[in-house]
RNA sequence: CGGGGCGUAGCGCAGUUCGGUUAGCGCACCUGCCUUGGGAGCAGGGGGCCGGAAGUUCGAAUCUUCUCGCCCCGACCA
C-alpha cells in the first residue's frame, strides 16, 4: 500500500479525552476515530490489525475443532424470554421496536441464540459434542463507557457455545478451548495469566477468566508467588487462622454514641481497633431483605454473599428499607434483637468476643455483644472480600494483588439455558437427554487494544509481527530523487509479493517519515536514503531496536527474511 | 443515577469573569518558493450558524432559561 493514497490520519498532539496509552496511540496512530460515547469506527489501519486478531482467533478456535456461524445481531424478544432473561437483564442490555410494534433485542451474548439453533438442528447424541462460535458485533449499553475500545459498548466479541451429552465431555473441551485461548494470546504477542473466577449461583461450576496485568485494568487479581494460586478478586479466599478469644463473656451493654456511624468513627470512639466490632449491613436479595455481618476490619465480598444466597440479584438496601428493617437510621444495624430477617455471617464474626455493634436504634451502640449468646446467624460462611496480604488458601503464604485486564473467559455453564429452552437429544436407547454447556468469549478489540497497552513506547506502536496491520514500511526519504523512488518502488513490488508491505511515498520531510513510521509501528523498515546514495545500501532497522543495519540490494530479500522469520517465532 | 467538568476550524486551545470592530493562536490543509536523515523555513490562502433552541439587549461566543452531546470520579457490571 501506497502512503500517498492511504487514509492515515495520524495526529501530533494527543487528544484530550484518550488517557491510557493504548487509547492516545489508537486515535494518533490513525487506527481509530470515536463517533459516540463507547462507538467507534475502525480506520483502514486499525482494522487491517483487528482482522489479524481475529483470523488468529478463528484459526485456533477451527483447530480446536470449533465451528464458526453467524446468527443474527438483532435478536427477537421472544427468544429471551424463553430463557427467563428478558426481565433479568438490566438496562446494559438494548432493547429496541421495529415497526410492528415486536420487542427485539440488540445481543450482548448470544447463549439464547445458539442453544436455539442447536435445539432446532441436533436431535441424536451422534451429533454432540458440538462447539460453535461466532465472530460478531454485540452490544452492551454500558453505563460508562471508557478508554476507547477497553470498554465501549459496540464491539467484536468471539462467542463460543458448546453443548455435551455429559460432564465429563464438557470437561474435555473446556480444557481444549482453554488451551487454544492460551495459543491465541501468545500468538498475539501478549502476557496472559488465566485466573480463577466466579462461575456464580446458576448452575456454572468452573470459571476461568485470562487476564492481561496492566495497571488500566480494570479487574483485581489474587496471586500467591509461592504456590501460584491466581484468582479475581470476586473468587479469591484467603485463609486465616481465627484465634478463639478466651476472655470471659461480659453482659452486654447500651452505649450513647451521638452520631458516630462509620467504622473508623467508632474505633476512634470507643478507644479500640476495627476488628473488635460486629459491621452489619442490610441487602436486598432479589427484593427481600437480608443482613449480612461481618469483622469490623473486613469488607463483604457481594459475589460470595449472592453465591451463598442463591439469588441473581443483590443490592444494598435504602435508607427506608434499613428504617423498616431496623427500626434505625444508617450506622446503627444490628443482627441483636431482630427477627424475621436471615443473617449471614462471615467466619471472622463468630470468633468474636464482647464485641460492638448497633442497637438498632439511633445513636446507640452495644458494647459486650456475643455471637450465639446474643444473636443467631442462619447462615455462616465465607463472605469477605480478600485483602492484599492475606494469606495463601493453599500455602498460607501472603497474596499480592494487582490490575488486570479481562480478555477472554471460559466457564462451565451447566443446564440453564438447555433447560430453560428445553433442549434435548435421544440417547442409544430413544431416551432424551438433557446436554450440558460450556460458555466461551474472547474480547478482540480488547485484546488488540492489550497488546497496545503491552508493546508501545514514547515514540507509538511496537506491533508483534502477528497482528501488524503491515510488516515492512519502506521509507523513501527524498521524493525528489528519482533512482531512490525507482530502487523503493522496485524493493517494494518484490517484497510485496510475499509480506504486507507499506511504501512511503508522501512528499514529506523525512523527520515527518521517520516519526510516524515509529507511531504507527511497522516491525522492519526499509530506508532508501543517504546510505542507498552513497553506496548503494539499505538500511534496515525493526521498530523494537535501537541498532540499523545496511545491506545492499541483492542481500535484502534474504535479511528479510530472517528478521520476518526471528520476529514470527519469537512470538 | 449522584458529584465534578467541558462543548469556539480536522486536532489542541485562548477569548466568556465585567456584552461592544470583521472571533483569534499553534498544528493540520491549499498555492508558490526553498529544503530533503527525526514532526524545517518564507510568502500567500481556504475553512466557524462560537453544540442547539428560546429569551434579555441598540448589540450576545460572552448574560438568563431550557435542551443535546461528551469527559472524569462514584455507584453498577455474565
Amino acid at each position: 500500500m501506497r502512503l500517498s493514497r492511504m487514509l492515515l490520519p495520524t495526529l501530533r498532539e494527543n487528544p484530550k479525552d484518550a488517557e491510557i496509552d493504548s487509547h492516545v496511540l489508537m486515535l494518533r496512530a490513525g487506527l481509530l476515530r470515536k463517533m459516540g460515547a463507547g462507538l467507534y469506527t475502525f480506520l483502514p489501519l486499525g482494522f487491517k490489525s483487528l482482522l489479524k486478531v481475529t483470523a488468529i482467533v478463528r484459526d485456533e478456535m477451527n483447530r480446536a475443532g470449533a465451528q464458526e456461524m453467524l446468527p443474527p445481531i438483532l435478536t427477537p424478544a421472544d427468544l429471551w424470554r424463553e430463557s427467563g432473561r428478558f426481565d433479568v437483564m438490566g438496562k446494559e442490555m438494548m432493547r429496541l421496536k421495529d415497526r410492528h410494534e415486536a420487542d427485539l433485542v440488540l445481543g450482548p451474548t448470544h447463549e439464547e441464540a445458539f442453544t436455539a439453533a442447536v435445539r432446532e438442528n441436533v436431535h441424536s447424541y451422534r451429533d454432540l459434542p458440538l462447539t460453535l462460535y461466532q465472530i460478531n458485533t454485540k452490544f452492551r449499553d454500558e453505563i460508562r463507557p471508557r478508554f476507547g475500545i477497553m470498554r465501549c459498548r459496540e464491539f467484536i466479541m468471539m462467542d463460543a457455545y458448546s453443548f455435551h451429552l455429559d460432564e465429563t465431555d464438557l470437561d474435555q473441551i473446556y480444557q481444549e478451548v482453554g488451551q487454544a485461548y492460551r495459543r491465541i494470546f501468545k500468538r498475539c504477542g501478549l502476557n496472559v495469566t488465566p485466573v480463577l473466577a466466579d462461575s456464580g449461583a446458576m448452575g456454572g461450576s468452573v470459571s476461568e477468566e485470562f487476564m492481561v496485568p496492566s495497571t488500566v485494568g480494570e479487574d483485581t487479581i489474587f496471586q500467591c508467588a509461592s504456590c501460584g494460586y491466581v484468582a479475581n478478586a470476586e473468587r479469591a479466599v484467603s485463609y486465616e487462622e481465627y484465634k478463639r478469644d478466651f476472655a470471659p463473656l461480659r453482659e452486654k451493654e447500651e452505649t450513647a454514641t451521638p452520631n458516630v456511624r462509620t467504622i473508623d468513627e467508632l474505633a476512634a470512639f470507643f478507644k479500640t481497633t476495627p476488628d473488635r466490632f460486629i459491621k452489619s449491613l442490610v441487602y436486598k436479595a432479589e427484593g427481600k431483605p437480608v443482613m449480612a455481618v461481618i469483622r469490623g476490619d473486613l469488607e463483604i465480598n457481594e459475589t460470595k454473599l449472592k453465591n451463598v444466597l442463591k439469588c441473581a440479584e443483590l443490592e444494598l438496601a435504602d435508607e427506608d428499607t434499613i428504617k423498616t428493617v431496623t427500626g434505625a437510621p444508617v450506622g446503627f444495624a444490628s443482627p441483636v434483637g431482630l427477627r424475621n430477617i436471615t443473617v449471614i455471617a462471615d467466619k471472622s464474626v463468630e470468633f468474636i468476643v464482647n464485641g460492638i455493634t448497633g442497637a438498632n436504634k439511633k445513636d446507640t451502640h452495644i458494647v459486650n455483644v456475643n455471637p450465639e449468646r446474643d444473636f443467631t446467624s442462619q447462615i455462616i460462611a465465607d463472605i469477605r472480600l480478600t485483602r492484599d496480604g492475606d494469606l495463601c488458601p493453599e500455602c498460607r503464604k501472603p497474596l499480592k494483588s494487582y490490575k488486570g485486564i479481562e480478555v477472554g473467559h471460559v466457564f462451565k455453564l451447566g443446564y440453564k439455558y438447555t433447560e430453560s429452552m428445553h433442549v434435548s437429544v435421544l440417547d442409544k436407547e430413544g431416551k432424551e437427554i438433557r446436554p450440558i454447556m460450556g460458555t466461551y468469549g474472547i474480547g478482540v478489540g480488547r485484546t488488540l487494544a492489550s497488546v497496545i497497552e503491552q508493546n508501545h513506547d514514547e515514540n507509538g506502536i511496537i506491533w508483534p509481527m502477528s497482528v501488524a496491520p503491515y510488516e515492512i514500511i519502506v521509507v523513501i526519504v527524498n521524493t525528489q530523487d528519482e533512482e531512490a523512488v525507482k530502487a523503493a518502488f522496485g524493493i517494494y513490488e518484490d517484497l510485496s509479493r510475499k509480506y504486507e508491505v507499506l511504501i512511503d511515498d508522501r512528499d514529506e520531510r523525512p523527520g515527518v517519515k521517520f516519526k510516524d513510521a515509529d507511531l504507527i509501528g511497522i516491525p522492519i523498515r526499509i530506508t532508501v536514503g543517504k546510505s542507498f546514495k552513497e553506496e548503494g545500501k539499505l538500511e534496515l532497522k525493526e521498530r523494537k531496536k535501537a541498532e540499523k543495519e545496511f545491506v545492499s540490494l541483492s542481500d535484502l530479500t534474504v535479511k528479510i527474511g530472517e528478521i520476518y522469520d526471528r520476529l514470527m517465532a519469537n512470538e
